[in-house]
DNA sequence: TGGAATGTTGGAAC
DNA sequence: CGTTCCAACATTCC
């Protein structure tokens, strides 16, 4: 369900209720406190990498799906909801299984907008000042590290690396200036591609390297492992992934 | 059918 | 005290 595309995505799909007033608020959250959010209109809804954000006058509520997480839009699932929204005529924003969290402090003070990959405001700059402060950072940990890149995940991850030809153990402060760049723009440009093609149903289609298991650029068997400092899965190409220093 | 996974946190261990 | 490691969370798919 969720790396940042799909959180632009699910945002989009929410706006109706900007300017609404929660009516009535319930879910099985434990640090949620459901009666003080009845009254309050919703100014509005952010997102930053995979946090979805419910801008409310008195508080920011931070909703993350982590590997679970799932919504429903005037529609419930079986199980009983982390936290459910329900305005004046009925309608309904619930959410399931994720981590629940009021902020402290407005949205501007928590986040830096120029870290999302999909943000207007994300800053190519200010991420390769970042690479090149932690030159032994692995490139397969560095586009996971969301204060670098907020929003990618795995599944970016490992499609990035195999479109630049970069193998996944490469430090990044190993890559030549113009790969480095390209891996910031790739980010950015790939999540772009995810939203995409994930509105259209047809994100695996497009998977080259994420759960492959043969290259489709020359065939062989891809490499797989749990690489890194994150330790996730890592699908790669030993002969078209370049791996730079050592 | 059991195991692993599009993820993060919080606390133990060192 | 800083860093690292691991369990926990709890659903869906293969």
């Amino acid at each position: 369900m969720p790396e940042g595309p799909s959180i632009v995505i699910m945002k989009e799909q929410a706006a109706g209720f900007v300017g609404r007033t929660i009516a009535n608020a319930s879910g099985n959250s434990k640090t949620v406190d459901f009666a003080s959010l009845e009254g309050q209109p919703i100014l509005g809804l952010h997102s930053w990498g995979k946090h979805f954000l419910i801008e409310l006058p008195r508080q920011v509520l931070r909703i993350h799906l982590l590997m679970f997480g799932s919504y429903r839009i005037n529609e419930r699932k079986d199980t009983d909801p982390r936290l459910s929204l329900g305005f004046e005529d009925g309608e309904e924003f619930n959410f399931y299984t994720c981590s629940v969290k009021p902020l402290e402090g407005g949205l501007d003070e928590v986040y830096d907008w120029r870290a999302d990959v999909m943000a207007d405001a994300w800053s190519p700059a200010l991420a390769l000042r970042k690479l090149r402060a932690a030159p032994d950072k692995l490139a397969c940990d560095a586009l996971l590290d969301q204060n670098i890149f907020a929003g990618v995940g795995n599944i970016i991850k490992n499609e990035v690396l195999f479109r630049l030809r970069i193998h996944p153990l490469s430090p990044v402060g190993a890559l030549p200036a113009p790969k480095l760049r390209a891996l910031v723009k790739d980010a950015r440009d790939y999540s772009f591609l995810f939203k995409e093609w994930k509105l259209a149903y047809e994100l695996k289609k497009h998977w080259q390297a994420h759960t492959r298991r043969v290259c489709p650029r020359c065939d062989i068997p891809f490499s797989k492992g749990h690489l890194g400092a994150t330790k996730r899965r890592s699908f790669y190409c030993e002969k078209c992934q370049k791996r730079y220093g050592n």
